[in-house]
DNA sequence: CCATAATGCGTGCATATACACTTGTCGTCA
DNA sequence: TGACGACAAGTGTATATGCACGCATTATGG
């Protein structure tokens, strides 16, 4: 009942939750000047980078549940910087894009970015960074249940 | 404008959320059992280590705000897990503790959690997540904001 | 062509997260 | 001892997160 003295036994969930909040919060300190957080500057870069797509496509793309992306995006909708629409071809399908008010608000927001990476990376390490996000990109691509 | 394509200028903050909702919704399914999520799981974890606590040493331990911190622990009393109480030497000050159902419940989620990171390790290797662990907790040590 | 499965998405609910602001209490120093 | 700064915590507001469930639409077999 005090296993999280030993390092083999300390719990990955809480490590990645908390870096996250840290992070999270720097990373939102800097983009706040933009009005953005760092998930819809995320979604925003996302989604000029996919063009047009949709709520799944996106999700996945995430690494979220499809019912978070699709009330992530409303704040986004509200402030016209995307628009949601009906895909003609299947009723179904919500499609998204960016406004070129969202276009314009992303670029701003990059510049802010630029700033809160760089300053992350002169405090972290640049290659220590890497390190980093490598390792996180095989967390996320790690299937973690049981194969059948 | 597309700069996420080069390794160097991936989003640090994107790819530690990312990873975090990956692992949280594994724990979390793990956890449920119990009743439980991961955040809930972990506050217990510290409040049982810490022995009787305060809101602002505890969200310091957690890497969580104050403020959240606050919130988060009302299910746990709601469901009498723990208490909140009036220190008697400074009214300011409210104290965390758990309860035997606290205690109890617990322990049946050190059950669960163990298989969690067990099935945990056994996908993404022993070694590797020793090493996610060390570099995350690195990343938590790190102040990120310029030094005055 | 129709019944049914599969797909895409929304809603209700509960928790998680943190900033700005406020309230109540304690410590200190003149 | 009384004013004032420091400190602990709560509130208002807004976004973030995901499960269970439901609805509408499309695809598929017979």
């Amino acid at each position: 009942m005090d296993a999280q003295r030993s390092s083999a036994l300390e719990c990955n969930c809480l490590a990645l939750r908390q870096a996250a909040r840290h992070v999270t919060q720097f990373y939102d300190r800097h983009l706040g000047e933009a009005g953005l957080r760092a998930t819809q500057f995320s979604i925003l870069k996302k989604i000029h980078r996919l063009g047009r797509t949709t709520i799944n496509a996106l999700a996945a793309e995430m690494v979220m549940d499809r019912t978070t992306l699709g009330r992530n995006i409303l704040p986004l909708e509200r402030e016209g910087l995307i628009v949601i629409e009906q895909a003609p071809s299947d009723r179904r399908i919500r499609a998204l894009r960016l406004t070129p008010a969202g276009k314009r608000r992303l670029t701003r927001a990059l510049q802010l970015w630029a700033e809160a990476q760089a300053q992350f990376e002169a405090s972290f390490g640049g290659k220590r960074s890497a390190q980093l996000r490598s390792i996180l990109r095989s967390v996320v691509a790690s299937p973690l249940e049981k194969r059948a």
